[in-house]
DNA sequence: GAGTTCATTTGTCCTAGACAAAACAGTTAG
DNA sequence: CTAACTGTTTTGTCTAGGACAAATGAACTC
């Protein structure tokens, strides 16, 4: 369509007649990629060279003005580790973090911003996609052991953790889940990508008294709305739906639908939803509300 | 394309003029998806009655003789708990295994059945999405946590664990890293879903003597070869490929290319890859081939 | 300065034609 | 009777341009 519309891209055509892209040219819809992810318009872009494209995916992190410790917790330092390849390194690091801070400062101040640092690298290409990969399957199995030597005891509420298809980012998940099993919710992660009448199946199924999705920047934002709507509808009234992640910034709100603009947000959240529903009540179905 | 070729699906239109696909067809979609997906021919199906398709999805296990213990490890057992929503019920009688058999036998003789269970069941649909993906979650975790126990020591040789683009699924490679770390093989997890110019990147960036990849049945076979092809070629040749998992299943010999059809091949490759190249040569780079 | 209306942008659907690769079937040779 | 070769059919995916609705941004009014 952009083709066809725009003039760009004009990729050559094999001897089928297919369209064969130069390298340059998807260089440049990488490149304009990153930046429609950031808002930026197609039209807007297409007409300009490469060094005013360039131009534009860098200032980004020029409107926060850094004070004279902008990186107190390492993260640069943590994702050094990563583009060195040491994945041993990498580990022993993050866990020394975990052991001194504690698990829900540890996800709070360590793991929730590299996060967002690898993510701005990656969303830059600055990082190798192997490298990524690698931070995320590091990262998760950290998280996982953590959650995993947290205490038993009775729990409440029930908490369904998932993301909808099209969303493939577990780590959000993942980071709510230490924070909620921290405080004696109940969690039961479902994965990632679960189409939406299956989300309020699993709800149902598992007398889950939360849904909690994330979504990630990457996801379209375009029909993120609609999808909540739908699924609210889906969910019964009494099982409280939880939306969070950075790709629920700048949402219009909707009824029936929290939205957990950041990690502190679902411990309020968390709070909120006791204070409604006094523990006396545990195991009662459908408290109403 | 169908719809043209074949007649069906004929959605009904909506006031745009778009498809809107009767849940009658839909259901009959997912049937013939099933179908396709084990070799059978669309147009051989399309003209089927619902019954015809939901014959030719039963009669799968028939041609196992079955004994009178078909299922000594108890799988059918794990899926009701799973069936039954009891993520810690599952847990704990998936430990309990684990401790009794020890991680090897576990892996090939409780996982690996209980995973091709699980997508049996999913291909006929006698499992909902949300249980599978519980499933998945859970074995996923134990798997984990079953290695991260392993003790350190020196690690010879390094195999990256990866799938191509299109291939989600984890748990063949999770089972291949507990095998290969409990021989003492040093294994880099890379997640699912790498391109493949970004495998051979990572192989060379980890030192890698061998990269192992898997493919599930719901891998679209029709690219299977031409993909490994690639592989082959953009890695250098010092470098093992090995690839496994039942999407490998009737694939043609590739040169350079070792298909591991079952779990056990896993450790018979690494056994001769160690006698080609023997632990003398640790850390150097590049010992020919 | 905040809300409403209009114009533009933009993604996604529509139809129909073509062709190459894969799968099958039939034939021939050992 | 098996195995390799050849021709035919099936099947997926590409091609082209047309249309329209939802989302976005700009201009206007209160």
């Amino acid at each position: 369509m952009w083709e066809r519309r725009y003039g760009f891209p004009s990729p050559s055509r094999d001897s089928n007649g297919e369209r064969s892209y130069p390298a340059e040219q998807v260089y440049r819809l990488q490149l304009i990629k990153r930046l429609t992810d950031h808002g930026h318009r197609p039209g807007a872009l297409m007409g300009k060279s490469l060094e005013d494209l360039a131009l534009l995916s860098q200032p980004r992190s020029q409107n926060q003005q850094s004070g004279p410790s902008d990186d107190p917790e390492g993260s640069t330092e943590l994702l050094a580790l990563i583009k060195q390849h040491d994945a041993t390194g990498y580990q022993q690091a993050m866990q020394q973090r975990l052991a001194r801070k504690g698990l829900q400062r540890f996800v709070q101040d360590t793991v929730a911003p590299l996060i967002h640092l690898v993510g701005e690298a990656w969303e830059t290409g600055r990082i190798e996609v192997f490298e990524e990969h690698l931070f995320t399957e590091m990262t998760t199995r950290l998280l996982r052991q953590a959650i995993s030597v947290l205490p038993a005891g009775p729990r409440w509420p029930r908490v369904v953790l998932t993301s909808v298809p099209d969303e493939p980012h577990s780590l959000g998940l993942l980071m709510t889940e230490a924070l909620l099993a921290l405080e004696g919710a109940e969690c039961i992660p479902l994965g990632t990508q679960m189409p939406l009448l299956d989300i309020s199946r699993a709800a149902r199924a598992h007398q889950a008294d939360v849904v909690a999705l994330s979504f990630s920047t990457a996801f379209p934002r375009r029909q993120t709305p609609l999808l909540l709507k739908q699924l609210r509808l889906a969910l019964p009234a009494h099982i409280a739906l939880w939306v969070g992640g950075r790709g629920t910034a700048r949402l219009p709100g909707i009824d029936g639908v929290d939205l957990l603009a950041e990690l502190d947000d679902v411990l309020k959240a968390l709070t909120g939803l006791r204070r409604l529903n006094p523990p006396s009540q545990i195991q009662v179905i459908a408290p109403g509300n």
